[in-house]
DNA sequence: GGAAACCCGTAC
DNA sequence: GACGTACGGGTTTCCC
């Protein structure tokens, strides 16, 4: 359990207090040692800046100062002299950049305190004794001294952690409350303040005695009833000594101080004097922005704040009231919040409700009033069976996950402004912020700005209420008013049947896909794992050895080294900060020198062993054994699915060693794994589309494609096709579907480009309407300025009219790629759609649970097994009549690999 | 010390 | 420059 994550300030006023010293300490550290042009270093003022930046932000305290330690001893070196003897002198380094955090502190305007004789921990333990009982404090330490003063209304907060320490952090750091933590210390010692404590004693039992005598005064009182012989012994012995440690570790909270708390009130920092800081220590980011007009961070547009009043529906006649009041309403729209990330590892906090208007409701579950259970069902049922209110959801997907997890299963939702824009536009960006600046002209919190991105996110569960509260509602409001206008957009666009009858329902199939996984056998992965280990640990000392020293192979910087420097190899192609190392050059490499070919059996198993091998077991679900990935609806331009955590769509199955991982997918007990992929689907649209008599001729035929296409262009009988005829058919059949050169043909086949562009020419000769399909595809996009699928998907290409040769062609490229993969994508979306409906309809327990681009697995009770394998193949095969026939191969095993 | 960029490799 | 669509691990760079 990690500590409790920073809470956002409150409305009470806020003192904060900025323990220079330490902050300069950790940030000299942690961060590298930068220095300016003319050698000044500054790593730990940078770190004192940003951290002054982000604490004045989040914090936003109305009283501030920072305290700095004053040369010259303090009570405690008259009081022991060897007092913080032991400790390092400070690095020159660090000292010199004392005086530019004044500086800097004064360009801030932030008061300084610096007392004589007093050290900094004595400073700011008075402050806090001094600080009005309505003040909230925040020391900006880590210092373990200064937490005997955390309390209800004092936290330590560590900013580069971004850690608070409350009462409970503290009593879960020192197994003591925080006015125990003294006696505690004053026990234990400690040995960088060089404060002796009890010899004999740590942390951990300093801590247990604390616990059950109370204080160092008790202890020392009835030491010689402590039972443990030991610690009795020490205690005796060093009674003297604890005493003095707590005078030591105890801080002093009179000091006279110069400055009042009236003194401390926060002001505006002094632009021109930072402007001149920052210049002079060539912070040129933090320079940039503090000028608003040269700021990266777009201007948010012109408009009223929130215009959404958000009620809370606390309790459960409150939220039996709202579902009431829905009864009527033609639409709602939802948004969830939630703690957590991934699929059956996300909480329902709250959500809230929209209906229209500038009013929004929002239901809080888990704060004593409903849990999320109660707030699920409820509203479950005003959306589910008769009578049923249509509703919409941003991440609809999620919504209905997190509904089921609570027992509610809810119909496929009416709409989904994400999904919408996704299809409206698949480039453009889909967030509920950024439509609504676009298409509302309204300004909108994201998620990130509420509680943060990356390591530095809030525990949403931590937020008040009240900001979830209108974050939400702002959210569901924005997101119900956008719903007509983009309905409207995809009924102008020809997109609203894939809208309808594809994307919206698919939502409902992914999610129970996401929700059931599938089961690993760990104990395949376990053996994998520790066969890789042994056999990269062999073929990494046979790499050192040829390469004559030791170096990190994992790294195509070193190795580049290694090839090209010290072996003198001969370097091929450049990447943008050097020489390539990728297989193909290593492959080439590989007659000259017995490294390279050592190098790519490494890099094979590491590859196997880091991405999947090793990376599987901590993504399976501790409740179900099962891992749950989470299939991305708007993932890719061209209509695909994208996935992740896992990503099950790039599971290695093309070599030996790779395939045995998915040995690892299995089906649960009773089950099998039942896999149908669409054979040469992408192949079958071009021959769709262009209507090659040859080409359709093939395939309803049933013959194999790549023989037939050799035997076309170079006039022979199929039988006499070889084997390496047939792959250079191939390469050039799915040369056509990338839109690849000669010179990229070649290099695939390892032939001349001559050849290969003698290949193409024989290849468009013979296949007239494929040279016709890919020419009226690119003219019609470089008219419309985009392409469609079967189905009617977009995809907009704005570089088909570029000037640029480059990026024309790319984009000429992608056009034709776009309309053969996004139509396959079409196809199965609808596929999935029509099977989910149809195990749904004959009420089999069999389940979808994965896709990969043309191939679906399911999981089926053995007792289904005939009927699944016979009705799953049939239905995807007839989801639409093209010019050819479809063809679905499916097999079936007890492992993901035996089925494919 | 965290975020982003880079290189590389896996799938269809 | 040269073959489309993704995701992710390890390393390096950036921050100045």
């Amino acid at each position: 359990m990690p500590p409790a994550k920073p809470a956002a300030a409150g409305t009470a006023s806020r003192l904060v207090i900025i323990d220079a010293a330490n902050t300069l300490y950790r940030a000299f550290f942690a961060l590298p040692p930068l220095r300016n042009s003319s050698g000044q270093p500054t790593s730990s003022v940078y770190g004192f800046v940003t951290m002054l930046q982000k604490v004045l932000r989040d914090e936003s305290p109305d009283h501030v100062v920072v305290v700095f330690d004053a040369p010259g001893g303090s009570f405690r070196e008259r009081l022991f002299p060897a007092y913080k003897a032991t400790r390092e002198a400070q690095p020159e380094d660090l000292s010199a950049q004392i005086p530019l955090a004044h500086e800097v502190a004064g360009a801030y305007r932030i008061p300084v305190l610096q007392v004589s004789g007093v050290e900094a921990d004595d400073v700011i333990a008075t402050l806090v004794a001094k600080a009005p009982e309505g003040l909230r404090v925040t020391i900006v330490s880590t210092d373990k001294d200064l937490m005997q003063l955390v309390s209800d209304r004092v936290t330590l907060l560590d900013t580069m952690k971004d850690r608070r320490y409350g009462p409970a952090e503290v009593e879960e750091r020192f197994g003591v409350p925080p006015d125990r933590v003294l006696d505690v210390r004053a026990l234990a010692g400690d040995p960088s303040d060089n404060i002796p404590g009890v010899k004999g004693i740590g942390e951990k039992g300093a801590s247990q005695l604390i616990r059950q005598w109370g204080s160092v005064e008790s202890l020392l009182a009835h030491a010689n009833e402590v039972p443990a012989k030991r610690a009795r012994e020490a205690l005796l012995a060093g009674a003297e000594a604890a005493r003095l440690s707590k005078q030591l570790a105890a801080l002093d909270r009179e000091v006279p101080l110069p400055l009042g708390i009236d003194d401390l009130v926060r002001r505006e920092p002094d632009l021109a004097r930072l402007r001149a800081l920052f210049e002079r220590l060539e912070f040129t980011r933090l320079l940039q922005a503090l000028d608003p007009k040269t700021s990266s961070v777009p201007a948010a547009p012109a408009a009223a704040k929130t215009e959404t009043t958000t009620t809370i529906a606390g309790d459960r006649t409150a939220l039996a009231s709202l579902a009431g009041s829905l009864a009527e309403e033609p639409r709602v729209t939802l948004v969830a919040v939630a703690r957590g990330e991934g699929v059956l590892r996300e909480e329902l906090l709250g959500l809230a409700v929209a209906r229209g208007g500038a009013e929004a409701a929002y239901v809080p579950a888990g704060h004593g009033g409903c849990d999320a259970t109660d707030v699920a069902r409820t509203l479950g049922t005003l959306l589910s069976g008769v009578g049923a209110r249509p509703w919409a959801a941003p991440a609809s997907k999620r919504v209905q996950s997190l509904f089921a997890e609570c027992g509610a299963e809810l119909p496929s939702p009416a709409f989904d402004v994400e999904l919408a824009a996704y299809l409206l536009d698949p480039a453009s960006s889909r967030s509920v912020e950024s439509l609504a600046a676009r298409l509302l002209g309204r300004s909108l919190r994201s998620w990130e700005d509420l509680v943060g991105r990356g390591a530095k996110a809030l525990d949403p569960g931590l937020v008040p209420v009240r900001a979830l509260t209108d974050w939400a509602g702002e959210q569901a409001a924005a997101a119900h008013a956008l719903a007509p206008l983009l309905a409207e957009r995809l009924t102008r666009d020809g997109l609203d049947a894939l809208f309808a009858q594809v994307e919206l329902p698919l939502t409902a199939v992914l999610s129970r896909m996401e929700r059931t996984g599938i089961r690993i056998d760990e104990s395949v992965l376990k053996e994998l794992s520790v066969t890789y280990e042994r056999d990269l640990t062999r073929i990494a000392a046979e790499i050192h050895t040829l390469a004559g020293e030791s170096f990190q192979i994992g790294s195509p910087k070193q190795l580049q080294r290694i090839l090209f420097e010290k072996l003198k190899l001969p370097a091929g192609r450049r990447t943008k900060t050097g020489f390539s190392t990728d297989e193909e050059v290593l492959e080439q490499l590989a007659a000259q020198h017995e490294l390279p070919a050592r190098i790519l059996a490494h890099r094979r198993l590491a590859k196997l062993k880091s991405t999947y091998v090793d990376a599987l077991p901590p993504l399976v679900h501790p409740a179900t054994g099962r891992i749950h990935p989470t299939f991305v609806q708007t993932g890719a331009a061209t209509g695909r699915l994208s996935c992740t955590n896992p990503n099950v769509q790039n599971i290695p199955i093309r070599t030996p060693e790779g395939a045995r991982i998915r040995e690892a997918f299995i089906p649960a007990e009773g089950c099998r794994l039942l896999s149908a992929d669409y054979s040469q689907v992408e192949l079958r649209i071009l021959a769709h589309y262009s209507g090659d008599e040859s080409l359709i001729d093939a395939f309803r035929r049933g013959e194999d494609i790549h023989r037939r296409t050799w035997a076309e262009v170079a006039g022979k009988a199929p039988a006499d096709v070889t084997a390496d005829e047939r792959a250079r058919a191939k390469a050039v059949n799915f040369g056509i579907v990338y839109g690849s050169s000669a010179f990229g043909l070649a290099s695939q086949l390892g032939i001349a480009s001559g050849e290969a562009q003698a290949m193409i020419d024989a290849y468009f000769e013979r296949y007239r309407g494929v040279r016709r399909f890919l020419d009226e595809t690119i003219t019609a996009a470089a008219r419309d300025g985009f392409v469609r699928t079967l189905l009617g998907r977009r995809r907009y290409l704005p570089d088909l009219r570029s000037r640029n040769r480059t990026l024309r062609s790319a984009a000429e490229r992608m056009a034709v790629n776009t309309v053969i993969q996004g139509t396959a994508a079409d196809l199965i979306k609808k596929a999935m759609v029509e099977v989910d409906a149809l195990l749904g309809g004959a009420g089999l327990r069999s389940r979808m649970i994965l896709q990969v681009h043309d191939e679906l697995v399911l999981e089926v009770p053995e007792a289904e097994l005939d009927r699944v394998r016979d009705e799953v193949p049939r239905c995807m095969q007839e989801i639409l009549a093209l010019r050819v026939p479809l063809l679905v191969e499916a097999g079936v095993g007890r492992s993901w690999r035996e089925a494919h």
